[in-house]
DNA sequence: TCCCATTATTCCGTTGAACGGAACAGCTGC
DNA sequence: GCAGCTGTTCCGTTCAACGGAATAATGGGA
């Protein structure tokens, strides 16, 4: 008993690892990259044997993987990934900014907020709720996923917040209405949770929507190929900064991030082993 | 301590496991679908989160897997699925059958001969080594993947052929001769060891390809998409079974194999969580 | 605002599983 | 046939894993 961690588990992870980066699956080669002496690799591969994710071939073939490691993954998705790059990101840059950031992800007929870089920011504007749903048409975050999202998946979405029970989904009954902002939005190349949402609701009278929010939403999506992956969206108050005067100064920024996001993101799924 | 095998990695990549299937990654949830005791399952996740598999967010927010655990599964390739599922089904048919089968993936510039049922097999034909590279030109396997393969895959591996240094690969230097060849392969369904490589050999006169083979490889590819996933080969001596009597009576029966394979690995790499 | 039900966290004594060095066995190639 | 290498097995030691129970935090409801 040497020096690392004896721990089993991170030992047999870390052969799992090794043995999905090696070339060959002959012991010596799991054992040396997983930095285990030989008894022990064997009694962990043993484990992994009994567990189902690895199959012994023979002495002379080694070891190979079994499909269920595929398990061990199967629920990580792309979203997952972005989220997980962009937040030291985010956090540089509500350090630098100011402002507070949140990035959302569609999930089926509504934005989910995944996190918020509500702790670095010294103006408290919202609270961080942690998975928070929110409607598609109600804030920026939803807007731009909806106005950069694919065409067939737009309409997929329009359709059906249309036959939506909430109040605020309906106002996707008039997708002319809805398609037009969209167009505003994607020629801009950002959305704004006010004057959008103020339109919008002004068709429907008792709207939640409040005309007089303090808070702008200024959202940018992060994409890969012709899907949005996310949105990013930065809160500020019109008080303290104007609409016209966050979009020169802080849009530039704001897509830089949405940019490094991509490329993390990119490198982090897609990129080869070891 | 009560029932089942106390095994830290088995535990840990259950709870990983769950935490893939979950919708809600809540200690709750996670500990009842690992069948876990809370405290158990606290312990090791706390082992995931140190090693990086999984993040803690908060209290309220639960856990969440992080982009390690892709770490787990790069490896795994679906040539290795579709090895692993037919295996079973490759058994079967030998017992069945009695002749010996031999299942091979393409990898880089030849075949690799990743299964056999040679111990299923009363008639000892070939010796199986496990992992076996074989010139893609030299039997049924190669000269069934090539003929099946899609058209700019086949350009790509003939044009590398002939750059080769090695004599059996170098036959693709005609690629004229070897295009009519996997042309009539591919009108036929199936390739034949025999035959085509004595062509191929006769225009090379030191070939290590004897024309006076006793045993003949009849393979078939298993397709997904217009992608070859493998190929597999039955062996016969053409002492016992004319060529033209194998095609009759066993070809239908390796075509269903085939079929099967393709099917169960879909099932397998396709199907849904849970 | 306080209280209660629910859920997460921490503690701790016990125990058996994990550990690796070393001896042994099996295969390969010279 | 022998030498060298690689995988396998054995075994005494030790400490990490274990889970029940006490404790703390949370959130919802009145």
């Amino acid at each position: 008993m040497s020096e690392a961690t004896r721990a089993p588990v991170a030992r047999a992870l870390n052969v799992l690892e090794a043995m999905n980066a090696a070339h060959s699956l002959h012991l010596g080669e799991i054992a040396e990259r997983a930095s285990l002496p030989k008894s022990s690799a064997v009694r962990l591969l043993d484990q992994l044997v009994e567990a189902g994710y690895v199959e012994k071939l023979s002495r002379s073939a080694g070891y190979r993987l079994t499909s269920r490691v595929q398990r061990l993954s199967w629920g990580f998705r792309l979203s997952d990934a972005v989220v997980e790059v962009a937040e030291p990101l985010m956090r540089e840059f509500t350090k630098k900014h100011r402002w507070t950031l949140f990035i959302g992800v569609a999930e089926g007929d509504r934005m989910i907020v995944r996190y918020g870089t509500v702790a670095e920011s010294p103006v408290a504007i919202d609270p961080l709720i942690y998975e928070a749903p929110t409607p598609f048409l109600l804030g920026a975050l939803g807007l731009a996923y909806l106005a950069f999202c694919p065409d067939w998946e737009r309409r997929a979405i329009i359709a059906r917040l249309g036959r939506s029970r909430s109040a605020t989904d309906r106002l996707a009954r008039n997708p002319d209405d809805v398609m037009r902002i969209l167009n505003g939005i994607r020629k801009r190349g950002y959305a704004l949770t006010s004057d959008e949402v103020r339109q919008l609701a002004n068709t429907s009278p008792k709207s939640a929507a409040d005309g007089r929010r303090r808070v702008t939403g200024m959202a940018v999506p992060v994409m890969r190929g012709d899907r949005v992956l996310a949105t990013v969206s930065l809160r500020f108050m019109r008080s303290v900064i104007g609409e016209q005067e966050a979009a020169k100064t802080l849009l530039e920024p704001l897509r830089d991030l949405a940019r490094d996001i991509e490329i993390e993101t990119h490198r982090l799924t897609d990129a080869g082993r070891e």
